[in-house]
DNA sequence: AAGCACTATGCACAAATGTGCAGATCGGAC
DNA sequence: GTCCGATCTGCACATTTGTGCATAGTGCTT
């Protein structure tokens, strides 16, 4: 039976970690073999029913969290890999652990926004489940394309986030840009978007990554045919340095007066900053400039990182300061 | 270096943890041998860095906790345990499975209030670290007898709970008792003991168990010297069913009238419902009646016990069902 | 600088845990 | 009933983790 199967995951769960009993002892106790309380306790961890979490003391913690908690007011996450490590592993490990730093964040009766790009596909492939009550996924900004080539990107992520969590997904069925700004206006007075416009405007959390301008390895936005030339060059010669959600800002995070902003489908940065708990995902020292742009702008409650790109975040700071 | 240590069971632990590295694989990257880091993730976890919740779905979860939850509205854990284990193992088994629960709930700033018995014994011996700032813990009852022999039990169990907790001790050093009433009232206008009181009413948290008088294996109070004969005569002609923190109660909850509250030393009823949380931890099914009577009383909000015991309180009910 | 007490380290082994596989069990479909 | 597919189970083995012990630091005292 299914539910005697979850009880018996809920014992042993119970057992094995809050009463240190082992593997051996849980069997004998539901009288079942050894093998199957370690698949019991899998399936309690896959399920989501035990939480592990780490605290670090945010006073005793590393210096290098300290130093960016205190320069940009984030509660940050840095996550250790070796700086020899490539790009996909690290992100792959980046992903994991924001993953489960997500996780005890989401709660019931959340609104959950998420943007899509490499980040956010790695983080959607390690979340871990948690079932929460009339929780919805909200897409923060379109994915269509003028190529739309193979991309399922968006829907897939926002599925895995949906599914992890038992929400109910939104999708946001519209291109990341529109080719004219007047199309965007008159589609943003359609009911089926105002609806999507809506629950944003309600998001509880929002979980995004960064573009980076100069990524040795560019963002989506900068190379899978979200832009043509005309654009990109715009984007070249406007001291833009990367994006959340395809929005474009400059280092300073000002966003004023940048063209493409309005035919993109992303939040307004300041409606972004109305959100209570902003997650931003960073993996790869290339994104450093639009990191950097991202925190200049607070954009991000909740930065979760990699040691290498703290590490860069830091210097770089250290090299030009600011005052206040 | 410690600090160093430190670190590095920080990084340990965020890499075994939160990205499913092996043991093997840290201790390459942090340069060391294996067992060195298994020993840094045991620090990890004895220092409180690391921390496992179990959070069972409660629509999901098993009968028995939702029956329990709904008729006293408390919340609930039930710990698994074969009713054939002795008092022992079950009492130390409850007692690991609350320490681990609680710990969660323990946060910077609180004022923790505990009482003794051999249930917070045991309590105490099993708590996990979790440092915390300005939080205090406050003895609930004062733990002299007349005999004053070998019991320095309260004043242990106190020290391991600052301990755990990095919080200040206020040890209450007054008997459980007063010989007389009006020496209590004396006492009570002492500024030394009315620092405790107020420490006591501005608790955010109290942890106490539960006595019954009818246990095979008596609680402290009813065997230990608090009492003497005529005391004890009392309790019986007055349909007393048990007592928290050396304040007793009828099986219906109430507790007016009975003369040996006036001369005992912890907080009335009244009071300790004040406090937003109030933890009961309840071991063998002896236990029963003075459980039944605490829950009348409404004195607690989170309720771990055994599962035979739980199972009692539930069949106690559907035979005797109240209405309301 | 030497001596001492204490702690941390790595090795080698012991214990605990994870998993591929073959057989058992279960729940429909016919 | 029985056939089929899917799932669950326990075994045997592989992998991972824990730990006693001898050794190597480490800091403090004299």
């Amino acid at each position: 039976m299914a539910a005697s199967r979850h009880a018996d995951a809920l014992r042993a769960a119970q057992m094995y970690y809050l009463q240190d009993l082992t593997m051996d002892a849980i069997a004998r106790e539901l009288r079942t073999s050894r093998s199957t309380v370690s698949r019991l306790l899998s399936a309690a961890r896959d399920s989501g029913l035990v939480q592990v979490q780490i605290r670090n003391p945010l006073d005793t913690g590393p210096e290098l969290e300290g130093m960016i908690r205190r320069r940009f007011n984030v509660d940050v996450h840095v996550v250790p890999v070796l700086e020899t490590l490539n790009e996909a592993e690290t992100l792959d490990r980046v992903a994991m652990q924001a993953a489960r730093t997500i996780g005890p964040l989401v709660d019931s009766n959340a609104i959950i926004g998420v943007a899509w790009g490499s980040t956010l596909s790695a983080v959607s492939r390690h979340l871990t489940r948690k079932i929460t009550h009339d929780s919805v996924i909200v897409q923060l900004n379109g994915a269509g394309n003028m190529h739309t080539t193979g991309i399922t990107y968006a829907s897939d992520i926002m599925r895995r986030f949906g599914s992890a969590y038992g929400a109910r997904v939104e999708q946001f069925p519209v291109p990341a840009f529109f080719d004219h700004a007047a199309t965007k206006t008159a589609m943003w007075n359609e009911r089926s978007v105002q609806r999507i416009l809506e629950l944003q405007a309600k998001m509880s959390i929002a979980i995004f990554g960064v573009g980076s301008v100069n990524a040795d390895y560019p963002s989506h936005v900068y190379a899978g045919g979200y832009l043509d030339e005309t654009d990109l060059n715009i984007l070249a010669t406007s001291d833009v340095v990367g994006d959340v959600a395809t929005v474009f800002f400059r280092s300073d995070g000002s966003s004023d007066g940048i063209i493409l902003n309005e035919r993109s489908t992303g939040p307004a940065l300041a409606e972004l900053r109305q959100v209570r708990r902003r997650i931003c995902v960073v993996s790869g020292v290339s994104k450093i400039n639009g990191l950097r742009g991202a925190l200049a702008a607070n954009l991000a409650t909740d930065l979760i990182l990699d040691e290498a790109t703290a590490r860069r975040l830091v210097d770089f700071e250290s090299l030009a300061p600011r005052n206040g």
